[in-house]
DNA sequence: TGTTAGCACTCAACCCCATCGAGTGCTAAC
DNA sequence: GTTAGCACTCGATGGGGTTGAGTGCTAACA
């Protein structure tokens, strides 16, 4: 008959995995039996972490030492801890958001904040806009081979371009161009300016010389351009506050990996398509339930933000498996409250 | 008598050092009667090994272990070797900096280029513009409540700001605050951009009203504002390759140093006033030398480049004592060369 | 049938100690 | 001035014993 899940197995479950949480050290039988209010003796322990091992909750690294977490047990915790507390309203109060005028300041200092209230790595992206509505487009003569091109999006992101010019354009067709590009793109999504799109405005345009052609061209780049997600992290010297993580090259790994940003970039993708199908709010990843490399030995946790309709980006907190997760999960949980919250309720 | 340096002991305190370059380990008199052109006993070496010591340019870690340099001897050598060698144009052609259209792309690559080719650890600071000329400034109506300011400086660089109004302001009203705007400020320096000026500015507009009031200010903020230098930091694991910066908690202070940018700070200023005193082009710190606390072990070799006239930045590279400064001074040289070139020469 | 006490066993961690070897300083001879 | 030789120092390495936390198993108990 196959082994289950009791109440007394749970509870000794967890007991194991809050101690492991606290110390870092293999758990025994002895001192579960005396911390926990079960009031049961060592043997009857031993017995039940036998049963828990095999279920593969819990692993021994070696004979003769005390029990930790498999990801399996540290799955199990999450669940069960996700499902019971979602009370407290968290209280860090210390923990506000100063809208910053620069959306990278804002970004950067949320980063800050994650790492130092948590004591772990943290991350944010930049939100992907790609829904969101163009509102209003200027060019401007700035000399005599440049033109400057300010792009001003829904939320109002901006986004600005200097146009190298081969030959002066005087200025009533610097008008005309805006003109044109405003009534032809104002009010459209990101998504919708097509090539299409962009032909007709140049025949439009009526002449049909190359600078011009030339300037519409690259104001659909810089329309285009914000794909590129920003990644802004912090905290990374954290990770050496967890002798797990620090051993062997796996502290060079994390560090890079935090660094490079390349490898964040999956686990972005990753939680953003988890989010898609449905799973909502926050997401752990233990150990191997992520597709990232250099994360194998780390638990991440991830929560998306709406700034704005269509403004959304994500936050991950980068620690230990044994890591702090209800407090790790408010925090996520209040900063992505206020987020939330700071462009919309204005 | 006090000792003095000749040409063997000169000799032998190189080969000391180039060989602790390479192996990281304490050097001993065997090794360098074997190793070295000079064919002299062990005895030999060990007398002028002890001389050399005396005169505190190596140093016994312990009895009966080799010698290594000490921050006096890195520093005879780096001098000697900036002295012979300022031939060998550095011929690392893969090290091509593209010209990103965007400043801080460029400097992101920049840093990255410097921390792949030397294994060390990079940053690079964004130029810093005091003296540079505003070319153009542009206000338009985004919506309703707020204005976009965008400032154009010489060199092309350009900064924007969202100004809230209170109260809507009409076209014309904008288009004469342009007028105005430029007329006063273009082709003046950051610098003498000042109060007086902007109360002129502002009794010019006429119409007392606080609105215009506060759209100049914020444009003069805005002006004022990018004194923030940014810095950009790459390469951070590669500290990881050398055990004498990873042991205790040394590679959580550097790593630290490297992400919280402040402290680098101080290490810009250092530099650039340094630059000011006369000693110009590469500037070498070997431990103590740099009066950054998380640096004491490590050696920083630093560089100024100036994209285009008044647009001087800095950038150094960060690693330990026994770093390979040949290559790192190459290195630096040419991506100096590089960059001074890159905004000029077009 | 579940719980417990007792006991033999395992094994990493620690300390002690002997050995090894790289390296030195000194001295005497060349 | 240079070198050979030698005694000495001391970190590193590795074996061997001890310790102690922890386990699994068994037998007795409720």
């Amino acid at each position: 008959m196959a082994l289950e899940m009791d109440e007394r197995k749970t509870k000794i479950l967890e007991a194991i995995i809050r101690n492991y949480l606290e110390t870092g050290e293999p758990v025994g039988s002895r001192t579960i039996s005396r911390y926990s209010e079960l009031n049961l003796s060592s043997a009857t322990i031993r017995n039940e972490m036998s049963d828990l091992e095999e279920m593969g909750y819990i692993i021994q690294p070696h004979t003769s030492a005390g029990r930790i977490p498999s990801d399996k047990g540290y799955r199990f915790y999450v669940d069960r801890m996700m499902a019971d507390k979602e009370k407290e309203v968290s209280e860090m109060k210390d923990m506000v958001v100063e809208k910053a005028d620069q959306l990278s300041e804002l970004l950067k200092q949320v980063a800050k904040l994650l790492a130092f209230n948590t004591n772990y790595a943290a991350m944010i992206t930049s939100p992907q806009i790609h829904r969101n509505k163009l509102k209003f487009i200027q060019l401007s003569k700035v000399d005599e081979s440049s033109i400057l091109a300010v792009i001003v999006v829904e939320g109002n992101i901006l986004k600005n371009k200097l146009i190298p010019v081969s030959e002066p354009l005087d200025n009533d067709t610097i008008l005309k161009l805006n003109l044109l590009l405003n009534t032809h793109l104002n009010g459209l999504s990101l998504e919708e300016i097509n090539l299409g799109l962009i032909t007709l405005i140049k025949e439009q345009a009526g002449i049909h010389t190359d600078v011009i052609s030339s300037v519409i061209d690259a104001v659909a780049e810089a329309i285009r351009a914000d794909e590129n997600l920003e990644i802004y992290t912090s905290g990374a010297n954290n990770i050496f506050r967890y002798p797990e993580l620090t051993d062997n090259s796996r502290a060079s790994e994390i560090i890079n990996a935090l660094e490079e940003k390349k490898e964040l970039g999956e686990l972005v993708s990753e939680t953003l398509q988890a989010e898609e199908e449905g799973s909502h709010g926050i997401q752990v990843y233990i150990g191997s339930e992520t597709k990232v490399g250099s994360m194998q030995d780390c638990s991440v946790v991830t929560a998306t933000y709406e700034l704005d309709e269509g403004m959304r980006g994500m936050m991950s907190i980068i620690g230990p498996k044994r890591m702090d997760y209800e407090k790790v999960a408010q925090t996520l949980k209040t900063l992505q409250e206020q987020l939330d919250s700071l462009y919309r309720k204005k």
